[in-house]
DNA sequence: TTGACATATGCAACTAAGTTGCATATAATT
DNA sequence: AATTATATGCAACTTAGTTGCATATGTCAA
């Protein structure tokens, strides 16, 4: 017996295939249309449930630009996105470490934090002309 | 004349007081319903209208803490939040510098930050328990 | 103080994101 | 191959937010 209770299926495989190739944050439209585009017409019901379970198994993170829709990528390292806001490119970034800042909120807030969300807005490279 | 070519209004002239006085970020229906206790019945279009009106003119500030929808607070001097996600309390905190990060993000990756969204998740001091 | 007129509001209808109930289909285990 | 729990599709729904258009109202100038 698996030690999984879950199934494996089309959608499951293809969705997940898909968001390990991307390289930012892809929201429900850009799912629909992969499927689309690989024949396997999935129902919108589906790709919300599916996205529901990848995130609450941890398989993926969901974040939130102020489009008012969420987006989703596979769980990796703690990173966070530079979003340009005029072209609409969304870079990963590494190196931003915010443990001390968590240890002082609990120090000094008796707050603990269990996560995070950071997001920079602004200019990439080529929009700043 | 005014240099504002805009109307002071019952509706915006509420909405403002309301928002001033809150120490959390609201969403539509607390304002919503806020008004109605006032009696000033105003029709949700135009509460929308009046915060995308207060959110464009740089008066509020608009944020998502991961539940599909915005929340509105007047623009005060940069903070950030402390989300308790079981009793869903808010709490402000000031004392997070985020200056020397895009300083680096602009020389190391040449992104030019303009602003940054920046919330932590977790339990108060109440709920930890 | 009274027009004039640009701006704000209400209403109805709409879009877009996301969810729910229920019947059917299918992956996994025997 | 049969069983069964889990996954999917469909239709209908909810919630957040928007748009077009007619009407109402704040503001300014005469």
């Amino acid at each position: 017996m698996s030690l999984f209770k879950f199934k494996k299926t089309p959608a499951r495989t293809a969705i997940t295939e898909f968001l390990s190739k991307a390289d930012y944050p892809v929201d429900i439209l850009q799912v629909i249309d992969f499927l689309r585009s690989k024949d396997l017409n999935t129902n919108k019901v589906t790709v919300y449930r599916v996205m529901n379970f990848l995130f609450k198994n941890r398989i993926v993170d969901r974040v939130e630009f102020g489009e008012g829709k969420f987006r989703y990528e596979i769980k990796k390292t703690d990173h966070h996105h530079l979003i340009c806001t005029n072209c609409g490119s969304i870079e990963d970034i590494q190196d931003i470490f915010m443990e001390d800042f968590e240890k002082d909120i609990k120090q000094k807030r008796g707050f603990l934090v269990k996560h995070h969300s950071l997001e920079f807005f602004g200019l990439c490279k080529n929009c700043q002309n």
